[in-house]
DNA sequence: TTGTGTTTTATTGCCTCC
DNA sequence: GGAGGCAATAAAACACAA
């Protein structure tokens, strides 16, 4: 590994057991532009006393050519030190990199001339620039799924909260249509019939009106095939029973004959169980569920929501 | 001064491309 | 098979609080 207090000749061959300078250009600016010119490398030129002399302009490093062979002798006896470089050589690599965070070998020569390193430190520079770039472009990344995320969440919950007043509202108009239309019933003659005059004129027994005032109704029951009121977004394209029913005032205007309601007590008189109307809107949503108040759903399987992998 | 966390430089091993 | 890129990692350098 780098560093671990190896001499100057044992740094030396280190640097020469490198798989990549025996046999690149790297190889060439080590022997001629960092020994032959003077210039500073990574391994080599910390002053004797430790102090770490790359805080100096790295232009410097070309006017240092009085480096003799006590020097060289100094520098192979110095352990092999790590040598950050100078801020004006990072801004120099930081310019080139955002030209272009790929190296040619030519570019990256002519820097390593421009800036008395060696090559391979220069493509060594660019590779941990290109991993940190990497890095700073994941986080950005992730920084705007979560923006994303958080928007799409908000949007969930508040359709969530209009679906919950519609539903409200469904219901209370429900209400009002059962006791306009028990009104209406309430309001006709008496007809010779076998009930009595306050049941229900329709269909329903006194078991029925119960089921009525507590059940929830059931769509398939008057219409089977047909899909739930209000459901636009159905398969059949907000299909409405109470409208397909004949009398597109049926639904709000409940003025039923007394022929017909005879007729229809005949026809459906197996049908008795099933006399209501208006769906239970639960209930008729097997193919399409409605999402829970506190799901988040939109009626997707949860196996499809499950692209938001972090926690929070 | 020292312990600790972060950043920077450099190595290693593997992979792909020519 | 060599060159170069990348991920993982080591280790030195640095920053900073206690």
């Amino acid at each position: 590994m780098a560093g671990g207090g190896c001499g100057g000749s044992a740094a030396i061959a280190s640097l020469l057991q490198n798989q990549r300078v025996s046999s690149s250009s790297d190889a060439f600016f080590f022997y001629g532009s960092s020994f032959s010119l003077g210039s500073r490398s990574m391994v080599s030129f910390e002053g004797a006393n430790g102090v770490n002399e790359s805080k100096n302009s790295f232009f410097q490093a070309f006017d240092h050519h009085e480096i003799g062979e006590e020097d060289l002798d100094d520098y192979f006896h110095q352990p092999e030190k790590k040598r950050r470089l100078t801020t004006e050589q990072v801004h120099f690599l930081e310019k080139n990199f955002e030209l272009e965070n790929k190296l040619e070998p030519e570019r990256k020569i002519q820097l390593a001339k421009d800036l008395g390193l060696q090559p391979r430190q220069v493509a060594i520079w660019f590779q941990n620039r290109r991993a940190r770039w990497k890095t700073k472009q994941l986080e950005k990344e992730y920084e705007d799924l979560q923006a994303s995320y958080n928007s799409l969440k908000a949007d969930c919950d508040s359709l969530l909260n209009e679906n919950d007043k519609l539903k409200a509202e469904v219901l209370v108009l429900t209400d009002k249509l059962l006791i306009k239309a028990r009104g209406t019933k309430n309001s006709k003659p008496a007809k010779t019939s076998s009930r009595g005059p306050l049941e229900n004129p329709v269909t329903c027994s006194n078991d029925e009106e119960e089921r009525i005032s507590t059940v929830p109704f059931k769509q398939e029951d008057i219409c089977p095939g047909k899909s739930e009121i209000l459901d636009s977004g159905s398969p059949n394209g907000g299909y409405s029973p109470l409208i397909e029913h004949g009398d597109s005032s049926y639904a709000f205007e409940p003025d039923l004959s007394d022929t017909s309601l005879d007729e229809e007590d005949v026809q459906n008189e197996n049908n008795l169980q099933h006399p209501c109307v208006f769906p239970k809107l639960e209930e008729t949503q097997d193919d399409y569920p409605i999402p829970s108040a506190n799901s988040c759903h939109f009626g997707f399987a949860p196996e499809d929501q499950a692209f938001w992998p972090w926690p929070y």
